[in-house]
DNA sequence: AAAGCGCTCAACCGCATGCTG
DNA sequence: CCAGCATGCGGTTGAGCGCTT
């Protein structure tokens, strides 16, 4: 077998897989993996095109409504990450999950300080980031709801029966949310969001793909890495 | 100036799930 | 129904960078 590529993608390998996925759609990973040629795994190319490459991500830090939207869907979902990234444009369940460990381990820090200095009977449970909590041992799939990433991938999904959602019984986290959020603001209200992309200045939930939205027309992102990889050329680069 | 430390984020891994023949 | 393959998801890791000492 041919060794694979590992490790950071360069520029080039960006710009050859982002050629391919508009080609063949962004289905099938194996096989543009192959065709490409890059010697990297479809999994690898699947990866770096959701958390990078894709039309219509954000970069740079989050808004302090996506915050309070994390921390508002985590509640009620727990480390339901891609889940929760479908309800927030232009980012992915990667950054979200690295934004919720960093919030956790903020916290962490924080309890442990004010722990010190008044120490509490709801001590118990450390708020550090753990990966020991679980919502619910079992995975739950969405399959109704259209591939947040797919950008014109034929849905076959299945549906499935939404009453194997969230088993609440199991929601063993709860009380280390209780314990974080108890400590933070009262209430966590999404407001209107105030978004830096000028892409998503208008309604950017009708923009991005929702669970009810079908097939959405491509964006052609203004932003990075976009640009940087195509400038003018990209124009019309996603059209077929 | 440089060594140490902590944080962020891209990427990998393993397992679960879905699809197809 | 089942097996094999492809894809998706969540957890984890480690390189690189900035800040502190």
């Amino acid at each position: 077998m041919e060794e694979m590529r590992k490790g950071p993608w360069t520029e080039q390998e960006d710009v050859h897989l982002v050629l391919y996925v508009n080609l063949y759609g962004d289905r099938r990973w194996d096989f543009i993996a192959k065709v490409s040629g890059l010697k990297r795994t479809g999994k690898s190319c699947r990866l770096r095109w959701v958390n990078y490459l894709h039309p219509g991500l954000k970069h740079g830090k989050m808004s302090s409504y996506e915050e309070r939207r994390v921390l508002e869907l985590h509640n009620k979902w727990g480390n339901r990450w891609s889940r929760i990234a479908r309800k927030l444009p232009g980012r992915t369940d990667n950054e979200i999950k690295n934004y919720w460990r960093t919030y956790m381990r903020k916290k962490g820090q924080e309890k442990k300080r004010t722990n010190l200095s008044s120490p509490s009977t709801s001590a118990s449970h450390d708020s550090s980031y753990s990966s020991s909590y679980t919502v619910n041992s079992k995975k739950i799939k969405d399959t109704n709801e259209r591939d947040f990433f797919d950008t014109g991938g034929l849905l076959t999904k299945g549906s499935l029966n939404h009453a194997k959602e969230i088993k609440k019984g199991d929601y063993t986290m709860d009380e280390i949310w209780k314990d974080i959020v108890s400590s933070d603001d009262d209430a966590i209200t999404p407001v209107c969001p105030t978004l830096t992309s000028p892409i998503w200045d208008y309604c950017p939930d009708s923009l991005w793909i929702t669970d009810q939205e079908k097939d959405t027309n491509m964006i052609v992102p203004t932003s990075e890495p976009f640009h940087s990889l195509f400038g003018q050329d990209g124009v019309g680069f996603f059209a077929g």
